[in-house]
DNA sequence: GCAGTTTTTGACCTTGAAGTACAATAACAT
DNA sequence: ATGTTATTGTACTTCAAGGTCAAAAACTGC
């Protein structure tokens, strides 16, 4: 059967985003992908077509952690209000080390010039958006949430929020502050 | 006294900085730069140090063109909401064919990793922060806006979309939601 | 153990980005 | 007209990113 691989392709994907999470497409280079991987640059490139094709697998492995997360979050019991602040939390990356979001970085860093990396993040968003759309919704039918603003508006405004927080995140701030916005915003709701 | 410049200096700066922000700036080369500018490479290197150096020097320029429009409209007569409206959608680059917003864009491609960058990007964030707070007291005190709300963090709340959108917008999608997402947020104050 | 197969490795290749040097050229003062 | 100084853009250097490949290594079946 010949010899067998020398290491996992999901953990060497994992890792690849974690590099790619704190530097950038352009900024990381094969060599050190090769080397976070703990592989040779051959191997790297037998195993992945490209580094941008990596780079993809990266933002689509990333998509579906966070969607799972989500999921899981939304299905759990109790009030929404806190769910939704936890999955604020997270995605913008409060209090973790000034990344950010690996896929708003990709989104502005390579934005429409990279096609194949827009439709992913443009699906992300997207998705996010309606499962805060549905958390809303509930949140009304439940009476947590007041029922006179319109959940499709409020999703979008859920979603740039989040989407900015990541962006300040990465460019350094006190955390204190980015969770007194989320507050604001979800019990403003 | 010798040959005088052939171009401006400040009009290169324009143009450079309409580059970066199409394209980022790991996506363009010091031959597009000179191509843009309408100059050989030697004359770009004679009077900007490095393609970094052009780049802050851009990210100053947009700095200080938003904040020169903000004030304007600061100043402006008539109720403060529009105006705030205005602002935001300027800011995200609403209708503005997918481009976002240059500093926003910067941020997230090389965020913490290129300090200079990071310190001019955190600078504007931080200096459109406290124009909308000014904006939002100011609503408040003429009874435009409600009072219960701390204006601090409505302020950074408004940032936040405000960076979010440009993402959102530079992703692709209807610039018709953008505007609602705006309406909603500042009409909730 | 040998054939056949697949993976690994690191050296090697190609390409183009970033930046430099310089000869030719242009504009100024006198 | 002439000397002087600054500007220009081509040609060149350097360096590394991105990717390829032949040979060695690790496995299976016979």
């Amino acid at each position: 059967m010949g010899r067998p691989m020398q290491f996992e392709t999901d953990t060497a994907v994992d890792k690849a985003m974690e590099l790619f999470w704190r530097q950038g497409y352009a900024g990381t280079t094969p060599q050190e992908l090769a080397s976070e991987l703990g592989i040779g640059k051959g191997s790297l490139y037998n195993t992945f077509e490209s580094k941008h094709a990596l780079f993809m697998r990266a933002l689509r492995r990333y998509s579906e952690r966070r969607l799972e997360h989500l999921t899981d979050l939304f299905l759990a019991p109790g009030p929404i209000g806190p769910r939704l602040k936890e999955a604020m939390i997270v995605l913008a990356g409060v209090g973790e080390h000034q990344r950010g979001c690996v896929m708003v970085n990709a989104a502005a860093e390579l934005g429409p010039a990279d096609v194949d990396v827009n439709r992913i993040a443009d699906d992300l968003f997207t998705q996010i958006e309606a499962v805060f759309r549905q958390a809303i919704a509930q949140g009304q039918k439940s009476g947590e949430f007041a029922v006179d603003r319109v959940a499709d508006t409020a999703a979008s405004q859920l979603l740039a929020c989040v989407i900015g927080l990541s962006v300040l995140v990465k460019a350094g701030g006190p955390s204190e502050r980015f969770r007194g916005v989320i507050d604001g915003i979800v019990d403003g709701l």
